[in-house]
DNA sequence: ACACATTTAGGCAAATTTGCGTAAACCGTT
DNA sequence: AACGGTTTACGCAAATTTGCCTAAATGTGT
């Protein structure tokens, strides 16, 4: 394909974010990722950042967490490094 | 694969969403297109909600919309459809 | 009806994500 | 050191997304 950028430091931030939330509730990756019938993988690439997750994973990690989708992208706004 | 499922009627909304605020702009499909660098045919799809479209894409279009990503996840929370 | 912009639809190759499995690395506890 | 739990890493096939193109459908105004 031609072009195809993502902006990392938003995925990033987006993982550790949901890292984040996921050790408040005390959860592991593999219970988490059983919660919401994805891959122990999945969810560790999540949080690692390593992938740009869509935004349905997104809603059924809030849906586990029992917050908000939105909230799951509440990150620090930094200027999309192309 | 054996199991892929996705929250349709979330990734609708959002798209519902995204065209709201794209009509608030005054924009068109080609122009918000452009600014974001993406394909015309990619906005429209995300606007339908026939495709599970990346966070990354999300903060993209949040950023020309100058809101931040999160907004655009703010939709009518539906209980997870299987 | 006509022109014009806009939206919707479809196909295709390439890129990416996802599920699944396995294994290595890390960490705390005994 | 050994053990158990957790996280990270890697590879692979299948599914999905994305870019690009073309064309049909739908508006909108004259």
């Amino acid at each position: 394909m031609k072009k195809y950028t993502r902006n990392d430091q938003f995925i990033k931030a987006v993982g550790k974010k949901i890292r984040e939330i996921r050790k408040e509730k005390g959860l592991s990756q593999q219970k988490l990722a059983d919660l919401c019938n994805l891959e122990l993988s999945q969810i560790n690439r999540i949080e690692l950042g390593v992938i740009n997750t869509g935004i349905s994973h997104i809603s059924t990690i809030a849906e586990i967490f029992e917050i908000r989708p939105m909230e799951l992208l509440e990150v620090e706004i930094k200027k999309k490094g192309k």
